[in-house]
DNA sequence: CGTGGGCTTGATAGTCCTCAAGTCGGGTGG
DNA sequence: CCACCCGACTTGAGGACTATCAAGCCCACG
């Protein structure tokens, strides 16, 4: 993707608002929020999800460094889910108008706006297909392996060290699972010699492995 | 959302190419389709769906008269699904190059196709809680709820009598349900009187139940 | 040191899958 | 017009996977 000109910027800055800092397990934007939010992570992660019935949390994606937060709200004008902090997070905030002011003045900043939502649609299709179709064995390894994918398109990840900071619930609420059902499937997986999950890191032991099963062709 | 103005109509007259028509079943985008696809679904249905293994298809939304296909594809260069027709369908071409045109040239037609994009997403989002939190009888319910509203939107439709072209087949690889367990899960519905299926038509007895049953709070 | 939340583990039950056989209906060819 | 045929639907029995519930453990924290 190329990178935006000065003109885009400007746009951009003109619509920044303040910086802020959350702790971990805070709401970012949800339902019962005034107006639409529109935010980058700058750090920290988070995570999107939907409130199904009384009890029921359905995660939709989680949220890593750099990635914004209420853009689908924000072109859609009605929130359909819910943001929360998984980590600390620092946020910085902008003026939701200026998605259509990046439509009306700045199509490479528009351009980038409506590839980022596809590329959200994507992993939830993604994540559809690994719910629909996979084993809890597949589903975990599906999730391990593409939060690593991840976080390795940005920076350097050393797989027998990757930061992993969902606990054993937000596993099981992304994955339609229960928590100790999850547990249960993660002591396989390390047993099996693929994955071990050490306090808030992932050690990968074998990547191979885990990518086939997560479903990326070996 | 507002209509079009000339201009931007003129951009999509400058892309479109030719109409065709397609019996049901077949590949419209696919993973071995050279170069990007990008059409209007002008009449009929089609499907969404990701080969999940070998055997394992997950369907991940359906597509309606006058909705758009390969947009997902054509904003991000990789095909990361397949598109099938579900019932006849006639399919009008675009050169996939509109997308690119429409940001540079055509404000309005861009933020229409950000939209849209977007409203997919939600879908997927809301096809992920469903089957990650409902269970077989939500699931059907949501999917049925769905598709009645959708096809409100556009049209008057009864309730009694809704166009409902899907088999048995194609609600399971949607809910990942079986077939067999989709058909006792219809039978419950009907015996409940909740709603019953004839040939393609879907009959809808109660809804206000369907619609709780599905999530859509009462 | 007490406390609480998350993790771990076990026993039991339910939902849904698998496999397989039989039925139905619509399209085709004689 | 009827017999045939194939695919889709239907139904049943048994089993696999995962949920539910509950108890104990461990660690971080106050």
């Amino acid at each position: 993707m190329r990178s935006l000109g000065p003109s885009d910027l400007a746009v951009v800055e003109a619509m920044t608002r303040r910086e802020v800092s959350l702790l971990p397990n805070r709401q970012i934007v949800g339902e019962g929020e005034i107006g639409l939010g529109l935010y980058m992570l700058t750090e920290g992660w988070a995570f999107r999800y939907r409130q199904v019935g009384e009890r029921g949390r359905q995660i939709v994606d989680f949220l890593l460094p750099g990635e914004i937060i209420g853009l689908q709200a924000s072109l859609l004008g009605v929130l359909e889910h819910s943001v929360r902090s998984l980590t600390s997070v620092r946020l910085k905030s902008y003026d939701p108008r200026l998605i259509a002011e990046a439509f009306e003045k700045s199509p490479a900043l528009a351009l980038r706006f409506a590839r980022y939502v596809s590329a959200e649609a994507a992993r939830s299709d993604a994540l559809i297909s690994a719910i629909g179709c996979c084993d809890a064995v597949q589903r975990l390894a599906f999730l391990m392996f593409s939060l690593y994918q991840r976080q390795s398109r940005n920076r350097v990840v050393d797989p027998r060290n990757c930061p992993f900071p969902l606990r054993r619930q937000h596993l099981a609420d992304a994955l339609g699972l229960t928590g100790a059902h999850v547990n249960r499937t993660i002591n396989r997986l390390k047993s099996d010699g693929v994955v071990s999950i050490n306090g808030r890191q992932l050690a990968i032991h074998d990547l191979p492995r885990l990518s086939e099963l997560a479903g990326f062709a070996a």
